[in-house]
DNA sequence: CAACGTTGTTCCAACGTTGTAAACCGTCCT
DNA sequence: AGGACGGTTTACAACGTTGGAACAACGTTG
């Protein structure tokens, strides 16, 4: 193996414990002693064992992040500032993919019993509220996202109804009047959509305007585009989409310009995420932009708490801000009809 | 801490050792005391501590992914497939983000000699190829993408030269002549865009046509869009535009629309990596499509060969697959004047 | 029936680190 | 001079695991 703290120790003629007290800081070691052993270290480049270290101290230094999948770019976006905020903590962040599995999401939190990773950041998808609260382990666990609130961990997000209702009255604002809601999902499982779908409402129900809801399986481009396609294809077509994240909006951008409609001009389009693909379609994508550093942060913040134990109580749950960005899919003031 | 062997092994009235066979799968152990072994085992529900474990057998099962950026959707979508070709070995990934920084890629390669993990798989930027040859630890490494080749460590990238000519002439064969190169860049240091430059070059010196060459800071939507503002203001507009990436494409596709032209029909575009974004775009984005998780499979692999000591011999290059994806923004073909 | 090999199990040591307790040493006080 | 004290250093044990040697039990063989 390479250098331990014995090769140090004998090199500069002291205990192993004296040359470990100079690496971690320790106070009391003897001007002279502690150059003796630093000459020591360098010379023999001494580098810790982090898996003996890890064992002697209960800890790993690793935490988990999983996500359904690392491709979408708000997962990716969100994962750098994750990894970043790690790293000020001097964590490693292990990323998993779950693809919303139930099965991946349990075995991510079991890596938290195999110590292999001291907590876990989820943004859960299949995993119930009373699953979680069953858990036996102690492991730190931060919920990201929309899925559970007030539920058996720490959670972070946004007010997903809030900003699904201000993006609806935004394009209200706008003068248009037959919105539709693009995004909504068929099996309760998944939270964020009925969230999203109660801001739309709400600020419909406000004016008395009529609700047109589309459907889709993922929240994928390629959905979007489908489900666009059947606005599209009914009776009356809408004058302005609310899709739930930008990836359904940029899908339902192409199938709306593919049908040789116009952005905004016809149809005014917004989304949710901020993702960086909508800041330079063509047009520009209005959509809701979570801070996702702040969210990062808070995530990781609330793991460090649990972890140092610090927090003992019960689980906490903390509101993320956000941000309406107009951009050109809105642009423009339509006179009410 | 959690349950260790030694608890399992009271609990079934055996030692430890016995209970590490059992759960390594050690051939002779009496059927008898695997049965009691096993029940104790599930009773407690034991599971081995990975500290430990890698303490004794100097293993962590844990490889770094090293990349510039995670939020670039080449490289998230990379991640992916690295992530899942990963979890077939068992190992968990661990992803630096060195954002092109000499000394984050340095302390990636330290992670190994921390013992924090076992290999890594870098995308190099900065680091040359004289440092990684000179380092004195045998960690196991493989580089990944264009930047170094025949270098002194495993290597694994599409052919960019022979891609970046297939791209040129395609464009060439619609029809185009002011073809423009657009993702030079002014520091020799990354490899990538001089390889896909000399494609270029290659392809427009063997029709003896003019090159016009738009440079780059960085491989970004926002540097695409800035450069083909300048090669649109300049007196020669290109009739066709090959861009190094998708990125860079589709910024420089946003500044064109913008500016009032048509895509492909005043000028064709093409990019390289075939991102999701480019296959929604309006228009869709004819691309180079590296096969992703080929390049996965083969950097995890050479990494496994390495740390398996089954390979003790030279660097190997591998060169993986890609194919041209033409799509909306090259279609249609120009009468050649 | 003694020597032997095979199979099953245990004991011991070691991986590299750090907490605890104790030992050491010089200084100051009584 | 003897003791108490504070700073400095060390010996030891332990974290949980696994490889190897040792050992016990048992059937086989000469």
């Amino acid at each position: 193996m390479g250098v331990s703290l014995r090769d140090v120790a004998l090199l500069a003629g002291v205990s192993v414990k004296t040359v470990s007290n100079v690496v971690n800081g320790y106070a009391h070691v003897s001007p002279a002693t502690r150059a003796k052993v630093e000459r020591a270290l360098s010379q023999l480049d001494y580098r810790p064992n982090l898996s003996a270290r890890n064992l002697r101290l209960g800890r790993t230094g690793v935490i988990a992040l999983a996500l359904p999948e690392l491709d979408a770019p708000y997962f990716a976006e969100l994962s750098r500032f994750v990894i970043d905020a790690a790293a000020e903590q001097r964590w490693l962040v292990v990323i998993e993919q779950t693809d919303g599995s139930l099965e991946r999401e349990r075995q991510v939190l079991d890596g938290v019993r195999d110590h292999r990773v001291d907590g876990v950041i989820l943004s859960p998808v299949s995993i119930g509220a009373e699953e979680l609260a069953a858990r036996t382990d102690d492991a730190a666990l931060v919920l990201l996202g929309e899925r559970i609130y007030d539920g058996p961990a720490d959670h972070v997000a946004i007010d997903n109804v809030r900003a699904a209702r201000d993006v609806t009255e935004h394009l209200i604002g706008l003068g248009r009047r037959r919105i539709a809601a693009l995004g909504a999902q068929d099996n309760s499982i998944s939270g964020t959509a009925p969230l999203r779908l109660a801001g739309y409402a709400e600020a419909m129900a406000a004016r008395g305007l009529p609700q047109t809801i589309a459907e889709v399986d993922s929240y994928r481009r390629a959905e979007g585009a489908a489900a666009m396609a059947r606005l599209l294809a009914a009776p009356e077509t809408p004058d302005a989409v609310f899709c739930f994240n930008d990836l359904l909006a940029l899908g339902a951008m192409r199938t709306i310009l593919a049908a040789g409609l116009r952005v905004p001009e016809d149809i005014a389009l917004a989304g949710l995420d901020d993702i960086e693909d909508g800041r330079y379609s063509t047009p520009t994508l209005t959509t809701v932009a979570p801070d996702k550093a702040q969210l990062a942060r808070i995530a990781v913040d609330l793991l460090r708490a649990r972890l140092d134990g610090r927090t003992a109580g019960p689980p906490r749950e903390v509101r993320a801000d956000y941000r309406l960005v107009v951009r050109e899919s809105t642009a423009g003031r339509v006179p009410t009809r």
